[in-house]
DNA sequence: AATGAATGAGAGTTCATTCAT
DNA sequence: TATGAATGAACTCTCATTCAT
């Protein structure tokens, strides 16, 4: 995995999204509101492609003319909403967190950080995962964030590297991407298609920051 | 994870599918291919939505009427593909794998065994992700086959815990379950976006390896 | 053809369109003036259908709400466009051109006072072509200036009939119809979709007079 | 005028409109048929932009899917009736016509071969005049076939104009691109929009005649 | 068993015009 | 008088599926 890389900040990211700008005006503001949470919820209800423009415009009691002149399109609806949903993502401070005095517990405060967004980012994952494999803009969206995650988890590694506390013939790389795609499995499909309890639920994110923290230190 | 849930047998999740019977003449099972193989071959290519039932019929050089007579719709013709793309996963055998003289070597085959898959298999990734978040039927087929390499994979965790040669304080079932899900994500997304070189592939697989070992294995 | 027609004079014409008051107020005489030059251009660039009542507001940096009080809608500020650009038509004054001393110079001068209009009427012909078939208004109004010019040109040519200049056999009527039909389209379709150069015009044009010429009068 | 440009056969200007091939069963033909003449009464009707894709399927009864399985869209049911409208011009063959004996009456013969078209050419007339101005391909081929009818009018305007009998001074190339100008106009226009009585029409073009004999021809 | 013409619901999008502020 | 958000009818085109032959 090559650190060198092209290193895109985040602000970047977002803005290659080309979103529409957000009205000023409160009426409009209160309309633009009213799409965006009757997406959210009919996103999340049926699924992105079993809801219509229509359907948005409908449930937001607006004219289909208003839902077009607020988005170019239903997909531009969804981007608006995932970007929104996902920006605390740039708050993961990976890189401050001290991993050395007590690993497991750092370990553990960074998952919980990875997996706990806001209810709207729920809401949306199911929408998420049905336009992934279909749109590659937003598949390189996601890896752009999953790029941004690695890095910090880089920088965060090569300290505790330094200091010898890791396995001596760690590929720390390759490790952290494939944690990278482990917390991105995680954060989209950990619970499941059958509903989990919330005790099976926290056995499973304790497994796995076990899982992150065997893969990298040496002591039990 | 409670391992005493319903156990499916893999014949069980193959016959939920309600596959449309092979035909016993030779010129149908002709026909039944040609359609089969063209439409693995438009839906790599293409993806599953941008390939309409029309295309696949006149790849096959088939007329749309016949398509329909074999198959119920495009769905189903994918559906086929898939179960016949999956079959090997039955002979993971995991079970009798000794993975107490020589753990990481065993690791490492019952890692290559699970991502390795025949051709099919891959030209039907895309299409599978396209359809798995929108077909609950297919995501529940996905489940169960996780479900069967995890019962596998649990036996197996059993006899080494057994012998304490893993972490004491490990949570087995969770672990295995966490690890189902990485081995997932690995066969579906490891490569990622963008292209990778067949060394930096060998690295994520390698690194994947370790993961495992270390998430499971005590000794370095 | 009937000379005993209704004949209607120039101003009624106009009149006929019911277009809007100029508006006394300096301000907003420019806010019309602003909307009417931004619909010209656009219309000579994009053509009449191509351009929305959108454009034009926001290309005269007006609201469309102004847009709307200004005029009824897009094709009333055509019509107000084309009534300015074919006002000069009223100056030709056919009927006061010699054509007896020099008949093919005073050809040649009437020719080029029908044919040399304004930049305006020139930036109007796409929109006018677009319009014409479309309109029955404005089919009728151009059918009333070629009548109009058709009337001049009788009254002159029956002068020169009178003198004995002309062919002897001469449907006088129905070969002015004819000439004012040949100059309509000359007007409108002469350089042809191909560009042509300066020259070219130049031959086509004096072509052009020596064909009425000679329709007309038997000398050489 | 340039006699030595591109010299396009007819059959290469309907190949580059590349319309559908007709079916060869006689029940496509039938409703490919209805279609077509559905829209061509519709066109007369209506004219081009006032008649939808809608109400062309309806009038023919024909659903809006089979519509669009024999036509890629509107325009191409219009390319295809304006074609098939425009044959029979292919046998103007006036380069075959002996103008030096009775010139008047070859000239009345090569008028009324380009002026008498069948009735589907007339029902088009509407359409046409909406489409030409705002479609460049239909532009380009009203003008490749005016480019045709020139071109065979130059090779008989240049044997005229050896054996002496024309004008001495005249420029035949520009003189004969204006008549065809002056043929386009009367074929799409002469009649008014006002409608003219039989009698009328016939002075109209008798006057026709004699215009473009006297543009040539020196003699009375 | 095979054909492929026919169907039509439904998706996405535009834009002239209105009207409350 | 000016604004511009809001409207929604209208239009084009697609494609899974049926069914008469």
């Amino acid at each position: 995995m090559d650190q060198h890389r092209t290193e895109v900040a985040f602000p970047d990211i977002l803005a290659a999204l080309d979103l529409p700008r957000v009205p000023q005006q409160a009426r409009s503001r209160q309309k633009r509101d009213a799409i965006l949470t009757a997406a959210a919820e009919l996103f999340e209800e049926r699924g992105y492609d079993a809801t219509t423009a229509d359907d948005i415009a409908d449930a937001a009691s607006v004219s289909i003319g208003t839902f077009y002149s607020y988005f170019r399109n239903k997909r531009q609806v969804f981007l608006t909403l995932y970007a929104a949903s996902i920006e605390d993502i740039l708050e993961l401070g990976i890189t401050e967190i001290d991993f050395a005095t007590n690993p497991r517990q750092a370990i553990r405060e960074t998952v919980m950080r990875a997996l706990q967004r806001d209810k709207l980012f729920y809401s949306l994952r199911q929408a998420w995962s049905e336009l992934l494999p279909r749109d590659p803009e937003i598949a390189n969206y996601n890896y752009q964030i999953n790029r941004l995650i690695y890095q910090q988890m880089l920088v965060a590694g090569r300290r505790v590297k330094a200091q010898g506390l890791t396995w001596p013939e760690l590929d720390l790389e390759a490790t952290c991407w494939i944690i990278v795609l482990l917390l991105d499995q995680a954060l989209h499909n950990m619970p499941g298609p059958k509903e989990t309890s919330r005790a099976e639920l926290e056995r499973h994110q304790e497994a796995l920051i076990n899982l992150i923290y065997h893969a990298l230190f040496r002591t039990a």
